[in-house]
DNA sequence: TCTGGGGTCCTAGGACCC
DNA sequence: TCTGGGGTCCTAGGACCC
């Protein structure tokens, strides 16, 4: 059997995309994620700008630092990124039946049964059929979007995805059957997914560098302190699947849940450029950010059994309340809830420097009118704001007791 | 690395029921 | 009356990913 899963991930998604909107942009050094200098964190860095070291996720201040005096930096623009991502995922769905959304800008597809639908010119470029036609993908996308795209293939979705990352910029990299354990055991731990800044560092304090040092790991303590990451580097190294050979669609890319349950969760949270310092103040901006998740959920047509609250202090100390509650999507009846938690998180004097509403638990909205105690009847004003938002915009109306322009001395957006 | 914002998943203890 | 275990839900926190 050949590696039949590929991982596909276009390179510098956010960048790429500007690039399209303002093609000056080509060549240059770009930073996506804010005004230079500005509060908050690089989402997307072009390769120009990548060789002064700067990253994704590093604040903006020191990427600002690092970058060229020639450098352009960007906000963030979430709606036209997602548009982009649907016109991607339309192309790979002509290539394979099976396409599975992991993030905006990473996919999954199965080639399982298409062997013979791409045995063309295969000996032309002594490509596998397969291989041939993920690159055949990665041109397709690129003359239909003009996105560059990278792509892994193997016979398991973590092979597929570490393969994809050696191949960009802009690469197809083939991992064959029966090679796993070679292509994986001399990689950094790091590179393999789920192990993540914290584990990573407890292994280097152990002497683990590669998988290779964690897989010969002799029997004893040690081992069995990595018992369960081990457990699934030797799965991959044997090159065998867990679970479905796709994995389930991340929840927040499916266009709707068939099961209609556990369709993720919404959330909204904020870090204030002055923290807050008054209840009063916070109280405000809880609402502003119950508004929005309760906004989001009406539009994806979910209600929420669980709310919770996010509150920091300016010592960095993070705290959630959270509740279950009857289903609701109405702010009125989550924002009475989130004032109780409010109050009952709020143990410390300190100034608020972050707060955050999540709706999870959720449940499909199948009944238009949910039934709920007399006394504790949703108002769905809700509906009402979102028909004159939706002609005159989000922050054309909002309730009473929120501020009704973003910014200004309050807060300052990310 | 003086630390954003959107998510998912896992763990662990306690309540509660059978 | 005491003990026990399994299952499930709720809540809090943390690691990780993009």
């Amino acid at each position: 059997m050949s590696a039949r899963i590929c991982c596909l991930d276009l390179d510098t998604f956010f960048v790429s995309v500007e690039r399209l909107f303002d093609p000056a942009l080509i060549g240059r050094p770009v930073v996506v994620g804010g005004a230079r200098g500005s509060r908050g964190v690089v989402t997307a860095a072009s390769y120009e700008v990548r060789a002064f070291g700067v990253r994704s996720g590093m604040s903006m201040r020191d990427a600002s630092r690092l970058a060229p005096k020639d450098a352009v930096f960007l906000p963030t623009r979430h709606g036209a990124y997602g548009e982009y991502s649907k016109r991607v995922r339309a192309v790979l769905e002509r290539f394979s039946p099976e396409v599975r959304a992991a993030s905006i800008d990473e996919f999954y597809m199965d080639f399982s049964g298409c062997e013979r639908l791409y045995q063309r010119s295969a000996d032309e470029t002594g490509d596998t059929s397969i291989e041939r036609a993920v690159r055949d993908m990665c041109e397709a996308i690129r003359s239909d979007t003009g996105l560059p795209a990278s792509a892994g293939i193997g016979g398991t979705r973590i092979v597929a995805k570490i393969a994809s990352g050696r191949a960009k910029p802009a690469g197809v990299l083939l991992v064959p059957v029966g090679a796993e354990r070679d292509f994986l055991l001399p990689l950094p731990v790091r590179k393999f997914p789920g192990i993540g800044p914290k584990a990573e560092a407890r292994m280097v304090a152990d002497g683990i560098h590669t998988l290779g040092e964690l897989v010969r790991l002799p029997s004893g303590l040690l081992r069995a302190r990595y018992a369960r990451v081990l457990a699934v580097v030797e799965r991959e190294c044997a090159g065998v699947s867990n679970g479905t050979p796709l994995g389930a669609e991340r929840p927040a890319f499916r266009e709707h849940d068939p099961s209609g349950l556990r369709v993720g969760s919404i959330s909204n949270e904020r870090t204030f450029f002055d923290t807050l310092g008054g209840d009063q103040r916070s109280l405000e901006q809880l609402l502003r950010l119950c508004e929005r998740v309760c906004f989001r959920a009406r539009k994806r047509g979910v209600r929420a059994r669980t709310l919770t609250l996010k509150l920091r202090t300016s010592d960095f100390h993070t705290v959630t309340r959270s509740r279950s509650v009857e289903p609701t999507w109405d702010e009125a009846s989550v924002m009475a809830t989130l004032t109780e938690l409010f109050h009952a998180a709020r143990d410390r004097p300190l100034p608020i420097r972050l707060l955050g509403v999540q709706l999870s638990n959720l449940i499909a909205d199948g009944d238009p009118v949910q039934l709920a105690l007399p006394f504790d009847r949703p108002r769905p004003v809700g509906h009402a704001m979102d028909k004159v938002r939706k002609k005159y915009g989000y922050d054309s109306v909002h309730l009473g007791g929120a501020p009704r322009k973003r910014g200004g001395k309050v807060s300052r957006p990310g």
